[in-house]
DNA sequence: ACAAGTACCTTGCACGGCAAGGTACCATGT
DNA sequence: ACATGGTACCTTGCCGTGCAAGGTACTTGT
């Protein structure tokens, strides 16, 4: 039950992490996942839905390269979009941040 | 659409946001929706549900008092289990939050 | 030939916040 | 007397999104 608390703090924040990786360099997929997998314990299965949401939304660019190791990559890159759009995510995720940690506040 | 953010945040982080609360003196659900829609956005509508399943779980008991303003107030207490899941929510929230910090590195 | 690793993707499910709505009680204003 | 607005309770139906489980296909090592 309580476990579950760990799937729902990743909901709305991954997008944003995903996001920050992309800004670091372009990445493909099965990459990224098993950093965030590493990170925060993302499923593989999240990562390609959300990848399309945000290609759908302008926030990430594709392109396809072989790899040598499997069927070819497909990359992803940041669009301006993207990275304003996780500029703002960021802000936000910090005024959340602040605020959940004001109200924990000497319960920490 | 990126708004939604806001929302997918809280979710996870809302019931240990409550327990800290009530680990500060009893309270009534609406009181506590009040507080929480200042912080962090959090809707009427959301507290009710959010109160009976940590009942059900036995993370908080009730008594009901006079207002003598509305109808009688429904009093929410924590319970000593309802401490411990507070105490575990805390360090999985420190430890996820770090995680966070983490990926979005320097891009803070 | 076969397993294991890489890399892509889909389907069905569950969880939980939200908006909108509903009830009822009390005080104040007109 | 009646309406308004605040307090306080609650329900219903919706939607987003992560997950588990499963499926495809290519390449390399045994």
């Amino acid at each position: 039950m309580t476990e579950s608390l760990q799937i729902q703090l990743k909901k709305g924040v991954l997008e944003m992490c995903v996001l920050a990786l992309l800004s670091k360099g372009d990445n493909y997929a099965y990459d990224i996942a098993s950093r965030m997998a590493e990170a925060v314990g993302m499923g593989e299965g999240t990562i390609y839905p959300l990848m399309r949401r945000m290609q759908n939304e302008g926030l990430v660019s594709t392109y396809l390269q072989e790899s040598g190791s499997g069927p070819p990559r497909k990359y992803y890159k940041l669009t301006k979009s993207g990275a304003n759009a996780l500029k703002s995510q960021v802000s936000e995720w910090v005024v959340f941040e602040t605020a959940v940690r004001k109200i924990l506040g000497d319960a920490t």
